[in-house]
DNA sequence: TGATATACTTAATGCTGTTGATAATCTCGA
DNA sequence: TCGAGATTATCAACAGCATTAAGTATATCA
């Protein structure tokens, strides 16, 4: 039914990965419009570059420099300065000299950070589940996989874009 | 294998939903920092906000009210009428008074506006093209109908959660 | 040593988000 | 008809972040 479709692609024409381009369009709105609020309760107050920030170094659970996590979270080396100052003001992270280099600036998170990532993640999971509710298992477990798919594609394209930029 | 996990979650655990709700959150982040390299591309010059509205304007193909805008595209007033200036000043959208309520602003899209949403869909659907291109047919059928299924949920507790606010 | 490259920060400007106040208009009861 | 209160949109002040260009410190290497 769909075959052929995907090769010669029509300008005009609404095909099958137009319709899941939108669609992934329309939800990554959702997301981060509903998770901006979530993360503007008192209990966190973080942006979301901010949160995306602390989620890397969460994640690697080791030193980061600058230039590696501008790259990881997609911003500019000008914005993250300021993201991992507002960071390291509410003592989330740290930041350190490279002592075999010292341009580098190397970052870490701290236990305050870690624990707030925890929390965060915790509200996260709730909020996200009440829109998934209505899936059974198997469609989460072909999801699941489907999107890691997506996702690998999406980092690939990323990575091989000429600088990350495209058009 | 994955029954019963999804009735009680278990708050420490890295169940099935939870990884949905990270791939959707981590493919959110990226799609949404690629995109807004796109639209900073010369021929567009639209921030992220600026096309979301200007989008639903181009979607529901109608006159829209200030108030219905910002609840569509999730943004506070305020923000909205900073936004709907700018695209004002491009010529892509056009205000109006609502003839019966004179308080009401009605927003249109204008035909400058129509034309630049489909240039930005074309140069998109390129731009995702290259990430899904190594999904095969059936599995972008899949994909197509669970993206809608959690497109619905996000929509649906959008609506029914506390005035769009959680936590 | 001195030129160049690298890593990060700073400065200036525009856009967006938040909150709270304000202005204009409508509704409805007295 | 008048006026209190609700609704709708905007404004004002402030913070965060994206972009660009310039600046500083350090490293590398001829």
């Amino acid at each position: 039914m769909t075959s052929e479709i995907r090769e010669q692609v029509i300008p005009g024409e609404r095909g099958p990965l137009e319709q899941i381009e939108q669609s992934i369009m329309q939800i990554s709105w959702l997301a981060q419009r509903q998770f901006m609020q979530l993360l503007d309760d008192e209990r966190f107050r973080l942006t979301l570059p901010q949160f995306y920030t602390l989620l890397h170094l969460y994640q690697i659970a080791a030193e980061c420099k600058m230039s590696d996590l501008a790259e990881a979270t997609q911003q500019s080396a000008a914005s993250l300065t300021g993201v991992v100052d507002r960071l390291a003001e509410k003592q989330l992270v740290e930041r350190k000299r490279h002592p075999g280099d010292r341009r580098q600036v190397m970052v870490v998170v701290t236990d305050r950070g870690r624990m707030l990532i925890a929390e965060i993640k915790q509200a996260r999971r709730e909020q996200m589940q009440a829109a998934l509710a209505h899936l059974v298992d198997q469609e989460v477990d072909v999801l699941i996989q489907l999107l890691d798919r997506v996702l690998l594609g999406m980092t690939r394209v990323l990575e091989h874009g000429e600088s990350g930029r495209w058009a």
